[in-house]
DNA sequence: TATGAATGAGAGTTCATTCAT
DNA sequence: AATGAATGAACTCTCATTCAT
């Protein structure tokens, strides 16, 4: 899923590619996602600003020539890939949050899909995102992250309203808990990269359940 | 505010350095110094990757020779500006909590001093600290940034303490309310830098005083 | 503190000059000079288009960087180096022409100055400096353009006039002669360049003669 | 005017012919003239160093391959273009010229016809013919300029030849007349190019009227 | 005949670092 | 200690050309 390695091996010469290359001719559309699935894990281990047109080439396996053929910067793909990481990470939050038959259910499986072994890549990449947008980058771009952001917040107020709604539990600041509830996320995801040692998933998971509890106060089941 | 601009405006060729009859003769801790001080805003502005050697000359006032004198690396001088000024804010935080005559009252006060009109250029600077550790650096600077934040997880345990150890709050977990409070600070932080509009600072304030309430019982003073 | 040292040692091929380079200090306006003194032949004879950084770093005897740390562009090198020699042409007419004891005199020295066998260059960087304006060019580049149309213009105008204020022939529409003479002369450069056989130094020399006998009639010396 | 432009708003990727769908197939000449005709107004505004195949093929409304198909090189089509050009210009102003019904007024209508304020771009082109000639082009093309340098004097050669045959004019150098001719047009086609304010195209005619005035004396019809 | 994806050499520019002064 | 000219590697981007379809 990762790799992308290429062997670049001595090769001073030419710096041909490893064998007589493919030149296999995809549609622009295809090209580019291509270009883009390739340029994700660079991204993600390197961090956006150590990654040029050269880094892609090679880990799509094609020529610079290529890339810049159906990208007009680098600054697009390095873009692209990050939202389309992203948006690929809340889409599998939501599909998580989705098979709850409840809302408490929904905000714990939610949570167990936040933080899971799989998922520091993700938060490394949403760091990039983040970062990203500091400085530099246009409008478009900025707003993007803005409606993101928002997004996220609506998703954890939905399921939060969910379960008011069928007498789970109560909570008389929803908005203020979405608040909280993605800041806490938010922090728990730094303190996993950055630590020593690391927060354990099972740690941050844990943080965020205690924090649930303390903010929606459960109500007793209708009788 | 900050600036350091160069005008240079019709200027052709390399840029100087803006006061170049004034050559200050200064031991080398004292340049090393001054040249820290003038990296610290460049940073918080632009970013550190943004940031060259010849900004950094630029702003102190001072030739690329003489910052390349007293530093090794770019780098070198990068982590230098970003550590002494996260010090600095963290040094401002303890001694905001000092005057404070109980551990509730100190953390309520920590929190004041935590998101003011003219923290943002901390948070941002933090933000820029925190990334900078993501990759390429050498294990001293990630020592130093773990270090950091346990500092930081161990003041705010103390207060905690000193709160329990008075008998103002109960609290069954003190680690995980460290944890759950500085996850807390650094996602709202990042909210308040990037959400559109951004939290305000009496928000960001108002939401760790409500987690307080919930994750610290108060105790009836004792009769 | 931060180290991070890169050994850098075992570089395989550092690919230093060929010598060890000179790299000899010169204080920026004589390097400058330097350098745009050696683009004025390169851009006589392949053209400004096919002058490159690379080619004038070379021409030079120092690196590129060397180059790109004096200039702000190649665009400015280009210009400056036609705009410096086209001013030497210029000087070196004014002066030709000095020399006379008449206006007449002066004329037929100027004419003589315009086209003699090293004036070929000369004749192919005005083409390729007029060239250059066509478009792209800055505002600045095309007002020094026209502001040096002028000036050969006036210089040409005054001979002329100090020729009939002297008496030594008449001329009822001095502007127009000039407007003429000037055009001529672009002309017949134009036709020396490119026609085959080209035209003579000789030949042209011989056209403007007749022109300026056709156009200031001379006046039989007062009696 | 010419235009051609691709809208392209907000566009990513590789930029692509206009009608992709009719693809109409196009016997070698016939697409070869079509491409020929789309690349003048091109280099007339541009100039021929700034236009590419992809503009030709956008222009042209076709793909780079077919582009690429028709033509051996770039400097093909450019060549091709601009010979087309200045010969519809030539053969413009011979059938100008063949109107008159006797060479003075051949002549006079030449002058009207180099000069309106439709000439500015057959001029441009001109110079840009003039000026690929200087380097890179091969003999063929550097011989074209100079056979149609020739034919283009004869063409002023014969008009005078005419009238004064017919008696009308006397010149005791007709070969010298032709080479001032050309010469002028050329010098002030320059000034209305670059000069500023440009010279007019009235003022244009009026010199060259007044040049032939003082080349070609008057004679009285025979009585 | 026509297409357009693929290529790679080469362009201008940036910039941390070196080092003679 | 301080300077700033000099360096060259590495960057992004352009573009004529190639070629499978």
């Amino acid at each position: 899923m990762t790799a992308a390695e290429q062997p670049r091996s001595g090769a001073k010469g030419p710096r041909r590619a490893v064998a007589a290359r493919d030149r296999t001719r995809q549609p622009t559309e295809v090209r580019r996602r291509l270009i883009i699935d390739a340029a994700v894990p660079l991204i993600a281990e390197r961090g956006y600003t150590s990654v040029g047109v050269r880094d892609v080439a090679a880990a799509a396996g094609v020529s610079v020539g290529t890339v810049t053929y159906h990208f007009d910067s680098v600054q697009e793909i390095l873009s692209e890939a990050m939202v389309l990481h992203i948006e690929r990470y809340y889409t599998a939050l939501s599909e998580a949050a989705e098979h709850a038959t409840s809302g408490a259910e929904a905000l714990r499986l939610l949570i167990d899909a936040l933080f899971t072994d799989d998922t520091d890549r993700h938060w490394r990449m949403w760091f990039e995102y983040w970062h990203a947008g500091e400085q530099g980058t246009d409008a478009a771009f900025t707003r993007g992250q803005a409606d993101r952001y928002t997004a996220w917040h609506r998703q954890i107020h939905a399921l939060a309203e969910r379960g008011q709604a069928d007498g789970e539990f109560s909570c008389d600041d929803l908005d203020g808990f979405t608040a909280r509830f993605a800041a806490l996320a938010d922090g728990l995801a730094l303190q996993r990269l950055r630590q020593a040692p690391p927060l354990t998933t099972q740690e941050a998971r844990h943080h965020l359940n205690q924090f649930i509890q303390r903010e929606l106060v459960p109500r007793p089941p209708a009788r």
